[in-house]
DNA sequence: CGATGTGGTCCACGATATGGACCGCAGCAT
DNA sequence: ATGCTGCGGTCCATATCGTGGACCACATCG
């Protein structure tokens, strides 16, 4: 098989998204060693390259790698086609405000969900199972699940495929046949439902948001401990979820008309 | 002098920065190839890599080249550090509105200012000599000199220094001298104008945007036919824009105390 | 139906990235 | 003080990897 070479710039480019995933935090470089599977030197040497373009900084003080002026350029760039975050912040503030519970937006990159933004809640106990850059594979997660199963099935079959070998690996709550039970009773109910399937007794809710031609490319979803989310409040908050989506989903038809672009690939095999 | 090696990786990022400055219009190989100075093979290589990893996206019909989503992903994620435009975006609508003329966002990026937003006016007459995605080195253009002048003196110098080949080979009517004229006049009247030149009869008013430490991050600015700025309304304009700056400082004052970094590291030299 | 301008690929050559070994430092329990 | 551990960072001989001139395929145009 050819992938056409450029290893180096693979490396580089998987260790951005790594450290963008750190954002807020920052990465350490030995996490970023270890997560990567780098050694140290090259890491090392390529997160240099990644400063020298802007797209990575390093505190001076605490020698951690956090995203750059350019990354955040290059994002507010893509921003018109992409611009899921700039219209859907308001919903999950207004979430948050609503429910007390922490609210998220999520993105569909690829085989996996990834949360763009955490909006706090004020009830005093909260999970922090979900936060700000954290990806899991579609299905695994309320906002996660709510996006797969509003995708086409035969596309639910190539996702679930294509992540088989990550799945078995690290979610061992997660069989492909559970996550296809998950996605009936997402269809069914309205909304997508995280029993404390990641982290134990928190649960959440999801409801997906549709770009202009029906596809799904994110989600909301509102995360509180078990406690929180049975019983009618389940259904209730699924509602809220979905009216807010609706709203989003009206934003994005109305500006991005010119922007959108008809297809954004199929999932590929993983590495 | 080490340059700490990765080149391809300095290589690649090069390209994708430039792919993100053709944003929108979506950008030609071969134009790309002129751009970043790389042969066709290498620059092809380079956006294959650039593709696998999700950063740029290309279209199958027209081949061109986009950013793709994981650009999206990595600018929100790097938001809360950086997140201007987030701020910034209302003003902009809201100026172009009240002028009916174009108004812009840009960020300052070490030794430039890149514009990341552009609202369009409503006046039938319109200058299109700035658009999302354009960069000039500081100094250059309303908004990059209000960035400029906004700076301390010794950094203005620096950064004078660091631009002075480029300001020489690409922008004529550019001087340094005509710069540190235009940074007192800028100081005194407190907004910058550019009296269109970077395009003849294209006339600008700039106004800088301030971190809650004081230091100039970006500008907000408004660009009409020069018969539109002239006389009164360019010092009501200006004051219109400084307004909307002490708005959108006072956003970035609240909600960034945690994430702003102290020192976001001087400019370096030119390649 | 040649001429020109796209986008894209091949492959021999040699410049380039690689990673095991190493350094210096900070914290901490002897 | 003294050794230990874990951290961030760097060196440099080795061989792997990227390079770019030459080339192909396909449109468009006069």
């Amino acid at each position: 098989m050819d992938f056409g070479g450029a290893q180096s710039v693979d490396r580089a480019l998987g260790l951005l998204a790594l450290v963008g995933r750190h954002a807020g935090r920052g990465a350490a470089l030995s996490s970023l060693v270890e997560e990567s599977g780098l050694n140290k030197p090259t890491a090392r040497r390529l997160l240099l390259a990644l400063i020298r373009a802007g797209f990575v900084e390093q505190d001076e003080a605490t020698r951690r790698y956090y995203l750059g002026a350019e990354s955040y350029v290059l994002g507010s760039l893509a921003a018109p086609r992409y611009g899921l975050l700039q219209f859907a912040m308001d919903s999950v503030v207004r979430l948050s405000r609503q429910t007390q519970d922490s609210a998220f937006v999520s993105v569909r990159r690829d085989l996996v969900s990834v949360c763009l933004h955490r909006e706090e809640g004020t009830y005093p106990v909260r999970t922090h199972a979900l936060q700000t850059g954290f990806e899991h594979p579609l299905g695994c997660g309320a906002g996660s699940l709510a996006i797969l199963a509003a995708l086409p099935d035969a596309e639910i079959e190539a996702v679930l495929e294509a992540n088989a070998a990550v799945l078995a690996a690290s979610y061992p709550l997660y069989p492909p046949e559970r996550i296809r039970a998950d996605v009936a009773e997402t269809r069914a109910q309205g909304y997508a439902l995280n029993p404390g399937l990641i982290v134990a007794n928190s649960w959440g809710v999801g409801v997906a948001i549709r770009d202009p031609f029906g596809r799904a490319i994110g989600a909301l979803s509102i995360a509180a401990i078990d406690s929180r989310l049975q019983g009618p409040r389940q259904a209730e908050i699924g509602a809220l979820l979905a009216a807010e989506a609706t709203r989003v989903e009206q934003k994005l038809a109305q500006r991005q008309s010119v922007y959108f672009t008809p297809v954004p690939e199929a999932g590929r095999k993983t590495a």
